[in-house]
DNA sequence: GAATTAAGTGAACATATGTACACTTTACTT
DNA sequence: AAGTAAAGTGTACATATGTTCACTTAATTC
């Protein structure tokens, strides 16, 4: 349930056969190689600021310098092909959040300096953080499928920052909500940033600031928050 | 500069000739009404939870029904219709800020009446909300009309909540950068709850209260937040 | 009521797309 | 080295798309 429904072709390994058969079924290097390249070619022409439903098939066999028909050797189609890429996208978020989970610091310089492992990510990574865009679409397999990932970094986030000890006030539902809001804006930060990033790298800079700023008010506001128990403190109004 | 450069096809009326010609060059009513009729066709195949871009021409033709070729007599192509629909967007959304304006209301209850001004705006126009999915993709003409939109609504905002004097101690830029981050939440609600309202009602109104909760917490924030002068107490970090 | 202009029609076009099939090439296994 | 299955090719077809043009219909103005 919270597990993503992963498509039929896990983008690493082919899903070794359930039954023996160890023979054959074992998918050659190069097929691997052509693989990531039609992968990467969605990613680029993802990266001119469209979004996923709007490629067609033959755009990403033509970039991936492959004859259309080569395409079905790896996916079954598009919505396949969005899928394997989401499952990418999830492996690199919570890397990263490995990476920032590693790095333990005094407690109010931890926003700044997970941001900075953020922001890390996204130079390094610019495509996995621009499909973020298309993070809606509720209808689409893959707006589906984005939602769920990024449900699950903010439960692992969740569980990261409780664990700092800093929130033992917050409710399990408030600190949730809390960390979607804190992950959703860096989404948001991410795709404007790389937008700019290009454009003006100082601008860019300043977005970052402001993406800082927006997180620490974010945790200033959790700490002071407290929930409403017995006495409803926070909501007056009947409707 | 700050206004949003609005396409040839300005929504309601066709832009009156500026040389004189006063008898002709005024559009018939029917044309008027076929014209929002493609708008709709669009918005409605909008709201299957697709994007912007990956609507074709004929595609709203038909569900406008028209023939192809009528399109041309109202819109330029695609981008044109789309830019038009964000500029009718911008309208609601200034007309809804004005509402929650006229709302004058104890300090704290402010937040959750604003919100349910907005819950209610939602609701009655669900399309509109939509395509604040599509605020991406800088490189389409929509993707960047969607923005000025914003940053205008924003801008007003910010005014508003200043206007209350209960923020004097942010600096104007601290003060955008919050309700940057309440109106991109907002729009993100929007989605979210548009996407649940048909499937779970009851989930809907949980969001609805999440989502107070989340602009809740980003206030009290603001208000403990302090801007740092001279000694800088928020960031002790080198980098 | 005739004239004029906007709005809508139908057919046609060149082009792009998804998918299928039989085929050749490449790489791995024994 | 031979055999086998995967990976890639080329061609083909039905369908969908954007745009055009000459045309009919409807509305507005004098």
């Amino acid at each position: 349930m919270a597990q993503l429904k992963r498509s039929e072709s896990s983008t690493t390994a082919p899903a070794e056969m359930p039954t023996g058969a160890p023979s054959t079924g074992a998918p050659t290097e190069k097929g691997q190689r052509t693989r990531r390249a039609l992968a990467d070619a969605a990613l680029s022409l993802l990266s001119d600021g469209r979004g996923f439903e709007a490629l067609s098939l033959r755009e990403v066999t033509r970039r991936a310098g492959v004859v259309p028909a080569a395409f079905y050797r790896h996916f079954k189609d598009m919505e396949d092909l969005g899928l394997s890429i989401v499952d990418d996208c999830g492996r690199l978020l919570r890397e990263m959040l490995r990476e920032v989970r590693q790095a333990r610091l005094p407690t109010d310089d931890t926003v700044r300096q997970s941001v900075m492992v953020f922001w890390m990510y996204v130079r390094a990574n610019p495509q996995y953080f621009r499909i973020a865009a298309n993070r809606y679409g509720p209808n689409s397999a893959m707006g589906r499928a984005i939602k769920s990932e990024v449900a699950r970094f903010i439960d692992e986030m969740a569980k990261d920052v409780r664990a700092l000890g800093t929130v033992d006030h917050l409710s399990e539902r408030t600190l949730w909500n809390v960390c979607s809001l804190v992950v959703h804006t860096m989404l948001n930060a991410a795709v404007d940033i790389l937008e700019a990033t290009e454009a003006d790298p100082a601008a860019a800079r300043r977005l970052v600031e402001d993406f800082v700023q927006q997180v620490q008010i974010i945790f200033i506001g959790a700490n002071v928050w407290r929930d409403p128990q017995a006495k409803a403190a926070t909501a007056a109004a009947p409707s």
